[in-house]
DNA sequence: CGCGGGGTTGAGGTCAATCAATCAATGTGG
DNA sequence: CCACATTGATTGATTGACCTCAACCCCGCG
């Protein structure tokens, strides 16, 4: 798919824009590019010119501690736009990595500031965006900090698959989703061998089953009950979506 | 202070606007209210039509899990919008109280809306606001995940400790923090013996020093070294705030 | 003077980290 | 085609950071 169309599938996803606005955002020139796993877009201390738009793969905010620990603080899938606070804050304060393969959408900070002055429609639309996305950090924050390993995970796991679906990106309850478990273990802050462990647990209570990078959800009202996951911070839209 | 002085204060240390801009700041009907401590402006799940500035005091925004534990996800000081993005995410996925006694001004999303619609650059300067709130949930999201207990409660006093500096509420090295030991644990998902284990580890290393609410730093270089701390995640305008 | 909230202390328990192998899958050069 | 290297998953043993429980203390207050 066109990048602008997956940027406009997604604010329309968030927002209510209508056809004017939406023909202003099909003119928003993007430029596309091809990205590895485990490739940096953006580094902590850049100042950016440009802001992404995630057309698919897997991309990751992380930040490092000074002993050089590293700590995932969101995932972000087709359509999102993991940057675009950079329109608004010169300097990164974290860093965006491809978790998985990934095709990425830059777009202009000048077009985007332009866009936003003139349709405060679409400001609001983008400003939207960021605003789900600072609800994603406050849940985890929540995640790391109060729940144990086996919940933490299968949150996570939710998360990742309700977000995906949204996005039509499970086909019969399988995700797609080569990430490592040391990746996992770093966006919940656990050890791999710990995610290993946990991992196991609930494919033994069937909650889960997996085979190379995809993940089969074999019980979704369980594992939501497993995760304490209540998907309102994730501020859809559109009525429930169900696994 | 005026409540409206307090916002504008704020906005001038976050963006660069002109006087045009700061009359229709002005102008905006400010509901002023006050609170003790422990009490709950907005909780989660409702659909607010106003927002608050905090004028003073010290607030949180909390989530909690299914099993009751608590999560403070963020703290505000004097000039912060907590809540601001209630104006374009209809309900609230956490809840916001006050951690001490506060002053707090309410404002309504109608002429929120009304001034971001006719003044981008006041719009903008609202969405930067929100942007370095999000960048400091990244921020937790590391504290939380990734630095043990000792390195933790250092950060997030440098956080609080900056934070209160830059807004002038800190006078000759001294911070009046009238928080409890059990909120601090919340707010760095520790318990509250530990959280009390720690303090007497940072007395005894000479870095603080406490007297009932009050919090002495006593060597800010080594607590910045001790807590892992780097203000950039904070986004201020001004040249570096030296404690 | 008794009460309650918050701070402090000690003892014991547990969850998750660390260390150190092993294994499976994939890729690579000779 | 095979020896070898690499990456990620898995396992076991041990350690340790932090939690829980249960007191006790201190101080302000009705």
């Amino acid at each position: 798919m066109a990048p602008s169309e997956v940027l406009i599938r997604k604010l329309q996803r968030i927002s209510s824009l209508r056809e004017p606005d939406l023909a202003v955002l099909r003119g928003i020139p993007i430029h596309e590019k091809e990205f590895q796993a485990n490739q940096d877009l953006v580094l902590e201390g850049d100042r950016p010119s440009h802001s992404f738009v995630l057309v698919d793969g897997l991309v990751g905010s992380t930040k490092y501690t000074g002993d050089g620990k590293r700590q995932i603080t969101s995932f972000f899938v087709t359509g999102d736009i993991p940057d675009l606070h950079g329109l608004h804050l010169p300097v990164m304060d974290c860093t965006f990595s491809t978790l998985t393969p990934s095709r990425v959408g830059f777009m202009r900070h000048d077009s985007l500031r332009a866009i936003c002055d003139q349709h405060p429609r679409i400001a609001a639309a983008f400003w939207r965006s960021t605003l789900i996305d600072a609800a994603i950090y406050r849940e985890w924050v929540t995640n790391v900090g109060r729940r144990d390993a086996f919940t933490r995970i299968a949150h996570i796991l939710c998360e990742l698959i309700y977000r995906l679906r949204a996005v039509g990106r499970i086909d019969d309850h399988i995700a797609d989703i080569p990430i490592t478990q040391a990746a996992l273990g770093d966006a919940v802050g656990l050890s791999t061998v710990h995610v290993n462990r946990t991992l196991q647990e609930l494919r033994h209570k069937g909650l889960i089953e997996t085979s190379g990078a995809q993940t089969r959800v074999q019980n979704w009202p369980n594992l939501v009950r497993a995760g304490d996951f209540n998907p309102t911070y994730l501020h859809n839209r559109d009525p429930e979506v169900v696994v």
